[in-house]
DNA sequence: ATCCCTTGACACAACCTGTATCAAACCTTA
DNA sequence: TAAGGTTTGATACAGGTTGTGTCAAGGGAT
């Protein structure tokens, strides 16, 4: 009755134009992935650590990159979402979420991590699913969407809308605040 | 940061030919529903009670209707199934299955219950999901299903063989024994 | 150089979950 | 009718999970 990995074999079939991101089906705490990461150069060299600017991007002037929509350190993400900073790095040690990294190693996290963030926050607090179900819920509407994508491309436009529409209902249906 | 209900208007928008089932979200264990089930009739009236017959359907021979599958009493179900009987108890007080009744209230396990039963015994055992995880994880499945319906109600048969291969995909992608 | 913040690790309280146990009631068989 | 076995509902408990608190060590900015 104990947690058991599932060995599943995967065949060449049909390659799709996009594929599906197979589930990692880690139940363990023993996360954390020994041989991840060994040189990973750090995206964005901003550390912008505005101390006091909840909710909206700081302004960055100079030599910016395009859509630069906002970075936050960790104690203002712990902030803005009114979450536990141990809890931040708590849910990246179980890779539920992988902010980007400052030059000194410093967390960086972006509006799309704040987004997923709060959609954690709902699936853990609101409807009461634990750690593993998060994952769960998070690959399944990562899932969804790419499936989306792929029926768009399959059936054209059209059908794509209507798939887009249905899957809004189904969001809604499951308490999901998802925009697709 | 504790557990909170959360309301939501439901608005009536252009009926569609299957409605979505409208998951309940019920994260606390004071589950129940109180006011459900005032004096629902008892479906099939028929307790088998086979001691010793794991795994086969029990023949019954005489005025038995249609496509009888198999009906278990809840020891025998526990056996089959490798579960306590009070899991299954449990189960039921928290609405994640529902077994029919004998006139004396005993609980007959149908054979879709069984089938139920073991995806449940997956999310729980092999997938770390918590109870409120289950629940999220069987209204999904359901409503995948009701969604493949209808898109192959509104886009054609092609359409739905092509939705019905992508769901495969995504089901085998998260780790999910069913069969649409 | 100094101060504030982050990092990683450990620990703990509260909760969840499956199981065990109990008396009462029921069904089947003698 | 009576005995025996099983189910039911309720309660209790051990083990695991989870969010949070605390600590020393180190880094960055003024």
């Amino acid at each position: 009755m104990t947690q058991q990995r599932r060995v599943q074999t995967r065949r060449p079939t049909e390659s799709p134009p996009v594929p599906y991101p197979e589930t990692p089906s880690r139940p363990a705490d023993t996360s954390l992935s020994p041989a991840a990461r060994p040189a990973a150069a750090p995206p964005p060299p901003e550390p912008p650590a505005a101390p006091e600017n909840p909710g909206i991007a700081p302004g960055i002037g100079d030599d910016a990159v395009m859509q630069v929509e906002g970075v936050y350190i960790i104690s203002v993400a712990a902030r803005i979402l009114d979450m536990h900073p141990q809890t931040l790095r708590k849910y990246e040690r179980l890779g539920l979420i992988r902010p980007g990294r400052t030059l000194g190693m410093l967390r960086l996290y972006s509006a799309e991590d704040i987004r997923k963030l709060r959609l954690i926050r709902h699936l853990a607090d609101e409807m009461g699913l634990n750690l593993a179900g998060v994952e769960f819920a998070l690959a399944a509407v990562q899932n969804l969407l790419t499936m989306r994508q792929r029926l768009a491309a399959l059936l054209g436009p059209d059908a794509g809308d209507t798939v887009t529409e249905e899957l809004n209902l189904l969001f809604r249906s499951l308490n999901l605040p998802v925009e697709p």
